[in-house]
DNA sequence: TGCATAATTAGCTTGACCGCTAATTACTAT
DNA sequence: ATAGTAATTAGCGGTCAAGCTAATTATGCA
């Protein structure tokens, strides 16, 4: 879950298409006109979004509409201060040996 | 600055690397052992978290030393929570044609 | 010097990502 | 049914990430 978040955050088109979806809804052709890449090659980068549930699709008339989703924003937010520690997080055990996600 | 970042963090591996090392400091060999991954696998891991300054390295006599750099994770976390609009951020620029990194 | 240990770099293979154009699906309206 | 607009999927070429083993560099010590 936190790594196809930070997969999809790892990309600048991805992250300008979270600032705009942040001040409300847009579609698709509004998004793709924003950016110089092509209106497929945006469309595959919602894709990713949204697979990282980052983003909603929902389809309206011949139109389809999308919304950030902040809840999932924040998470990532907190699995990185997680990281830095400041929970003073006591997690005894060190060994990682196939514990992986 | 800010897609090496989540690059970096996109990999599941790699922040465990980040978990261990917010509890001290380590060296490649210590790290290397931790893991199921072989030790020139771990030791580009490392380097992939160095290039995006999350973590940095000191050598110790024959061994090198690699310690957290808490404050790029907390910009991080800071740059995620600008995404959530949050800080209601007045950006009145929606046309981000060739405006990337 | 010469040997042993720590760690990285080199080289290779596999699989995924990115961008494009062209083709296809989905829906609306006449 | 047909045409038109919205959006995604298919397919292609090029590049980059991830894993391994083997080779190389760097340091410490007898």
């Amino acid at each position: 879950m936190a790594t196809s978040v930070f997969n999809a955050l790892g990309h600048p088109l991805r992250r300008q298409v979270m600032m705009v979806l942040r001040k409300g809804p847009k579609t698709s052709g509004d998004l793709a006109g924003m950016f110089d890449a092509s209106w497929p090659t945006v469309s595959r980068h919602l894709n990713v979004l949204k697979e990282a549930d980052l983003i909603t699709a929902e389809r309206k008339g011949t139109s389809i509409v999308y919304r950030a989703n902040t809840s999932v924003l924040e998470d990532a937010a907190a699995a990185i201060l997680a990281l830095v520690g400041r929970d003073d997080g006591d997690d005894r055990d060190d060994d990682m040996k196939e514990a992986a996600e």
